[in-house]
RNA sequence: GCGGGUAUAGUUCAAUGGUAGAACACUGGUUUGUGGUACCAGGUACGAGGGUCCGAUUCCCUCUACUCGCCCCA
């Protein structure tokens, strides 16, 4: 289903392309090259347009990190690459395909961070934040890198918002988090979203799980996709979700990890769905849900949204990595986390018409006419600035009549009108913008009366910002 | 990474092998210091490069970007 964008559909321009070629002509320097005037592939901008729903995001997460004890973390956008490959695993697409990693001046590997949890569990190393009370739930929202084909919804730089938790190994963590995903959501409007859980094992049952595995799909070799036979080498568990119609049919006759759990595992699994049932999440056991990352421990998950068409979106995903923090060189903790796609969120937010947040728009304009009021009109605008009214303006026009214009495209309640005998008389006419009428008034008590009547308007208008006057 | 589609003004769209139009948006104006409507005026747009042709925005090729499906995921 497509969507109906805000952000420009052309973006392929080079501006000044003219000028550049009569330079060329003109000049005997070495023609620079244009500058491509166009984001690089898969990035892209947030236009002011999108942001009432961008703020709506922030302001939910904001909220719900409080409620959850969750603090923030930022972490950089740029680690030594071999962090990423170390957590996250050689084998799989992120690190393999995706990781935009180069050498620096200094010939350092580093790459952009393809995902959150790697850079935080480093900080949480490198700063010892074993010693805090535990669990230490942190929180990270910025962007992330990976370098795959962009298509819509899908880019090589998005926003998540990131929710780590360390040092807790107790199923409840699990369960909490997602509450928590589902409890972000919902405060979105975005309802009836699908859980896709699995459990993946511990390191010592998945070997044994493995085994079997491999040894099934050794027999069936014939029938995989050329891929598949690659990742039967490598990383035999992703067979389990490869889209291939021949490989899900013989990945449907695959043992499931669910079945071959030690008994730590079937206990926390099993514990995980009693509190998902107390929480009467909507939740769907996948066996064939495996992740792309390595570091995943027991549980994982994926939080689905089905649109109009039945095709399925994915806002977000996460699991427990018990294994990770001891992997990358600190002491044995374990860990449950998820990450949240931003522009997904956006994207189901405007297809199901949420609320967005649109910061408050001003409801006083301040119009001058003349050099004197001009500069007498600054001090008015930071004098109704410091007792904290809202004032728009336009000091850059001259003529009154586009200030008015201007005034009322903006659906202020009052428009303060400073002209030459005004500034000399230190008076400023108030003007009401929905009745039309005008009183002049000196300055000293302009800020009172102001107060006073966008009170009174308050419960008059409907504050739609509408003004229908005449 | 693989296969398909698209590319004209800030936006949404037209037309055309012979010098590109509209609507909306934007700026200003319609006589002195007042909004709406109406009217008038205002534009460095054919994604880039090459080819065919007397002539290409239009046909062909390459590139780029976006987009759809696959892959992957967020």
């Amino acid at each position: 289903m497509p969507r109906k964008k805000i952000t420009a559909k052309k973006t392929s321009i080079v501006k000044g392309n003219k000028v550049k070629k009569a330079d060329r002509k003109n000049s005997n320097s070495i023609p620079e090259e244009p500058i491509l005037l166009q984001t690089v592939r898969g990035m892209h901008d947030i236009l002011p347009g999108e942001q009432p729903y961008w703020n709506q995001v922030r302001n939910v997460l904001e909220k719900s990190c409080q409620k959850f004890g969750y603090q923030r973390i930022d972490v950089p956008v740029l680690e030594y690459a071999n962090l990423f490959v170390r957590s996250i695993g050689e084998g799989t697409d992120v690190v393999d395909k995706e990781l935009y990693s180069f050498v620096t001046r200094g010939k350092d590997k580093v790459a952009l961070r393809p995902e959150f949890t790697a850079g935080v569990a480093r900080a949480y190393i490198q700063h010892g934040m074993n010693v805090y009370a535990k669990p230490v739930k942190l929180f990270s929202f910025g962007t992330v890198y990976r370098y795959d084909r962009p298509q819509e919804g899908r880019y090589r730089e998005h926003w998540q918002a990131n929710f780590d938790v360390f040092g807790e190994d107790d199923p409840i963590l699990d369960a909490q988090v997602f509450q928590l995903a589902d409890g972000v959501l919902s405060s979105l409007g975005i309802k009836g979203v699908q859980f896709q859980v699995n459990s993946i094992g511990c390191p010592q049952c998945r070997k044994e799980y493995l085994q079997l595995l491999v040894s099934y799909f050794e027999s069936k070799k014939q029938k995989l996709c050329k891929d598949c036979k690659t990742r039967l080498e490598i990383n035999p568990l992703r067979i389990l979700d490869c889209k291939e119609d021949k490989c899900s049919q013989v990945a449907s006759g695959a043992p499931q990890t669910v079945d071959h759990l030690c008994t730590d595992c079937r206990t926390h699994f099993k514990s995980l769905l009693e509190y998902l049932d107390e929480l009467e999440l909507s939740y769907t056991i996948n066996p064939h849900l495996v992740r792309g990352l390595d570091y995943y421990t027991r549980t994982v998950f994926e939080i689905w949204t089905l649109d109009e068409g039945g095709k399925k979106h994915s806002l977000g995903g996460g699991g427990r990595y018990n294994g990770l923090i001891e992997k990358i060189g600190g002491e044995s903790t374990p860990a449950i986390g998820f990450g949240l796609g931003i522009e997904r969120l956006v994207m189901e937010m405007k297809r199901i018409n949420a609320k967005s947040y649109k910061p408050p728009r001003p409801k006083v304009f301040l119009a001058q006419l003349g050099s004197l009021a001009k500069k007498k009109s600054l001090r008015l605008f930071a004098e109704l600035e410091r007792n904290g009214i809202l004032t728009a303006e336009s000091f850059g026009r001259g003529s009154l009549k586009s200030q008015m214009r201007a005034a009322n495209r903006l659906g202020v309640d009052i428009t303060l009108i400073i002209g030459q005998k005004e500034a000399l008389d230190e008076t400023v006419i108030v003007k009401n913008m929905t009745s039309g009428t005008q009183e002049t008034m000196t300055q000293s008590k302009l800020v009172g009366a102001i107060k006073k009547a966008l009170k009174s308007k308050l419960i008059i208008r409907n504050g739609n910002g509408e003004h229908k006057s005449y």
